[in-house]
Formats: structure tokens, C-alpha cells, sequence
RNA sequence: GUGGGCGUGGCUCAACGGUUAGAGCACUGGACUGUGACUCCGGGGGUUGGGGGUUCGAAUCCCCUCGCUCACCCCA
């Protein structure tokens, strides 16, 4: 048996990472712009972390987290996500000294997840995190700077949902009276939500079975439930996010899987997913930093899912763009010599040029150049070895001319 | 963890239980000795995912197993 990569780890190949690219550079410059700076984080951290920031009680966290124990017996979790290592970095390292640190990261995370479309064992993430800034323009902030993002990529057909889920004051009443509205119902409910009844109230608003859907319909939703402070909240960040003219659609029924939000919790969706249909999530976790032992500190942040997101812009048929290249094709030793001087230039000019190797001569030369994807043939034989000069020839066009060796780097970008 | 679909040259797929498992594309050589794509002719490439069973005979039928994929759960 040939090894093969292990399940739901993948590969990226050549014709794929363009793309990749371009939405990591798009990223860089859009967060840039709006003040947010890259923090590189481990991929490894302690499993307590991500106990007590996602929540003992999570699916992540019950069963989706390849943790082990290092030769010194520390239990350690690959991260199955990234905000609980960015505020771990903001209190280890005191950034909490500035009035508001902006960051943003990129990489990969792991859950032990069954694969499908859109959800990998390990997938890429892009996050920003906005802390110490409690203002709910900092939410609308955010938010549109993450639909810049998808609207300089060009992804089309993106959805904004928002929605708020109180604060330690007002979601534990509003949970005593979804409970008391789920019982009622409790007959339609399907299994799982029969079970979350004791559990997680909340998430049965966020079930896709038809019978939950229809029972669920009469729910009172959370927003009427809010306290005075976090009604306000909701308001000013709608108000706000349309102030920027970023539409957004409240949707009652979204609820989020971690722990820690607070207030604001939002969610972008896209058709063309199949069932994972979020590309993008996020929203305020306020407590987040002093649970984990650092001074209280409002924040906010999301996390875009990138292998989700290149999907969406590969059926959009948007690629990365790649430099023209050439090809080179020397005939004989001497011109092979020679060429090697003349490729280097090119190269140091910042033109692509890939060398055609092997004795093959001029049609197999040029064959090759074709199958390579070549934007123009550079052919060295003899005769152009005597003049000082080098064939060009465009592939597509099958136009072909004579250039000097200085010059011919203007020929070929 | 549960369910559905699918596994045949590098890729896309054929082959009523019956010769030596084929075709297109790709690769390679030639027609064309300094010009790719188009055309024509030739060539290489397969343990039919793996194992077991039924049969005179299995890519085909049965069982097991592995892999891929989609969906449930949940999430980016």
C-alpha cells in the first residue's frame, strides 16, 4: 500500500494555492488598513486553554479536539480554533497596556470531525480579534471590514445574519423562559433537542430538523429578553453597521457553539457550501480575558474559513493571478552555456522563466513549452548564438520576433 | 459515532457471468532533422481498491475490509 495523507488532512496542490494566495494578500492589506497587525501564534497549547475558554460541555471540546500528552506527560491540544491562543498572547504578554490591540492571524486548526464538503480535520482559518474596545461601533467596525474583505475578493451572494445572546445577566432569564416555551412543545422536538432541554436550550432555536423549525417558530425570540444594557447594544450595532452601509439580517434563531460570546454574535453564509454554508463567524466575548485571568476587556472578533471561502471563489471562477511565464529552450552546448547567464538576468529582472532541459531539440523543446503553460518560447540556437540575439516567440499568438539578450526581458513580462 | 453514493490505465468513463478488460484525453516516437496547438500512423502503461466465497469461468453475483465522497451531529 502506497501512503497516503491521513483522513481529512489535505493537500493544497499548485493549480489550488493561487487562490490561497490571493486571499491571504487581500486579507493582509484590508486588516492593514483598518489598523490590525498579524500576531503568529503556536499551533500546540495547553488543553486547559481551550477547556476554559470554548467550554467543558462543547462538541469541540467533548469530542473534537486530537489532544495528547508529551513525553512529560502535559496534556496539549492541537487548537481546534483561534481566539482562545490570541487572548492567551494578549495576557501573557500584557498587551492589554494600549487603550485597543488589533490583531489578525492565519493558519491552520484541527477538530476530529468527519469529513464533508467545506469541513476538514484540518482546515485554515483567517481571524481578526478587536480588544479592549467595548463600543458597539468597534462590532460594526469588524463586521465591515469583513464584507470589505469579501467584496475586494468579489465573492458573491454573501449574507450577513446578526443577532445578540445577552450578557451574564439577561440570557439566564431569557433561557428560564425558553425552557418554559420548549416544554410546551416539547412533543414536536426531535431527540437531540428533547435532550438539550437540560442541556443547551438555546441551541434547539438552532436545529434544521422540519418538526424543531415549526415548533420552534412561536419561540419568544432572545432580543425581546435583553437587558436595558445589552438592547441598547444590539440597537447602536445595527444602527452602526447601517451608518456603513452594511445590510444585516436579524436572525433570532442563530446561535453560536463556543462558550464565551456575549451580546453581538453574527454569521455570513453563502450559497453553494452544500451544508456547511458559513464562511464566516463571529461576534463579542467579553468575559473571555478575565476568565482566563487577565483585567476585564470588552472584545470582538470572527474567524473566516478558508477553505470554505476558496471553494465559494473558485465556483465564482475567481483565481489568483499568475506572472507570465517563460520558456526557455537552448539548442546545443554551446547555447546551453550561454543561456544560463541570460536566464539569470531574467530571473533577477522578476520575470518567471522556466528552463526546457534536455537534448530533445527545437520541437520537442517547443512542445514542452506548450504543455508547461508557457506564455512565450525563448529559443538559443545557433544562429541566434552568433547575432547576440534570442527568438520570442508568443504561444498564443504564434507570433514570433528577434530580440537582443539586454533587451529581451522587456519582451517576456 | 450513524447513514447514503462511489471505487476499472495518469484523468473521464465503457465492457448481457463467457476470447488476451476496451475507448477518449494525457504521455511517448514518427510523418515534419530549427517551431508547440490541428491532422495521420505507431508505442508504453491495469494485481478491475484489498481479502475471501459461489461458479467450468467473476470487473460483473455474495460476504468482509479499506479508501473516497455527500449528509446527520456540530461547526469556519
Amino acid at each position: 500500500m502506497t501512503i497516503t495523507a491521513v483522513k481529512g488532512f489535505n493537500d493544497i496542490l499548485p493549480g489550488e494555492s493561487q487562490v490561497w494566495r490571493l486571499i491571504e494578500e487581500t486579507a493582509w492589506r484590508v486588516f492593514s488598513s483598518y489598523g490590525y497587525a498579524e500576531i503568529r501564534l503556536p499551533i500546540v497549547e495547553k488543553t486547559e486553554l481551550f477547556l476554559r475558554s470554548i467550554g467543558e460541555t462543547t462538541d469541540i471540546v467533548e469530542k473534537e479536539m486530537y489532544s495528547f500528552a508529551d513525553r512529560h506527560g502535559d496534556g496539549l491540544t492541537l487548537r481546534p480554533e483561534g481566539t482562545a491562543s490570541a487572548v492567551r498572547a494578549y495576557i501573557e504578554h500584557k498587551l492589554y497596556a494600549r487603550p485597543v490591540t488589533r490583531l489578525f492571524y492565519r493558519g491552520p486548526m484541527f477538530r476530529y470531525e468527519r469529513p464533508q464538503k467545506g469541513r476538514y480535520r484540518q482546515f485554515y482559518q483567517i481571524g481578526a480579534e478587536a480588544l479592549g474596545e467595548a463600543h458597539p461601533r468597534m462590532d460594526a467596525e469588524a463586521i465591515e471590514m469583513l464584507m470589505r474583505f469579501f467584496g475586494e475578493l468579489g465573492l458573491p451572494g454573501a449574507v450577513l445574519n446578526v443577532n445578540s445572546l445577552g450578557c451574564p445577566e439577561c440570557r439566564p432569564v431569557y433561557k428560564e423562559r425558553l425552557i418554559k416555551f420548549l416544554d410546551g412543545v416539547k412533543d414536536r422536538l426531535c431527540e437531540n433537542c428533547r435532550r438539550r432541554l437540560g442541556t443547551n436550550p438555546l441551541r434547539a432555536l438552532d436545529c434544521k430538523g422540519h418538526g424543531c423549525i415549526e415548533a420552534t417558530g412561536a419561540a419568544p425570540p432572545i432580543t425581546d429578553a435583553l437587558c436595558a444594557g445589552c438592547k441598547d447594544h444590539f440597537d447602536r450595532v445595527r444602527s452602526a453597521l447601517h451608518e456603513r452601509g452594511t445590510e444585516a439580517a436579524v436572525n433570532h434563531r442563530m446561535v453560536r457553539g463556543l462558550d464565551y460570546y456575549t451580546k453581538t454574535t453574527f454569521e455570513i453564509t453563502s450559497t453553494g457550501l452544500g451544508a456547511q454554508n458559513a464562511v464566516a463567524a463571529g461576534g463579542r466575548y467579553d468575559g473571555l480575558v478575565a476568565d482566563l485571568g487577565g483585567p476585564a476587556t470588552p472584545c470582538f472578533g470572527f474567524a473566516v474559513g478558508m477553505e470554505r471561502l476558496a471553494l465559494l471563489l473558485n465556483e465564482a471562477g475567481i483565481k489568483g493571478e499568475a506572472p507570465p511565464m517563460s520558456a526557455f529552450i537552448a539548442l546545443g552546448g554551446e547555447a546551453a552555456k550561454t543561456g544560463v547567464g541570460l536566464v539569470r538576468r531574467w530571473r533577477e529582472a522578476g520575470v518567471p522563466v522556466v528552463e526546457v532541459l534536455g537534448d530533445g531539440g527545437l520541437k520537442s523543446g517547443m512542445k514542452k513549452a506548450d504543455r508547461l503553460g508557457a506564455a512565450y518560447a525563448i529559443i538559443l540556437g545557433e544562429d541566434e548564438l552568433k547575432a547576440g540575439v534570442v527568438t520570442v516567440k508568443d504561444m498564443k499568438t504564434a507570433e514570433q520576433r528577434q530580440v537582443k539578450w539586454d533587451e529581451a526581458a522587456g519582451h517576456i513580462k
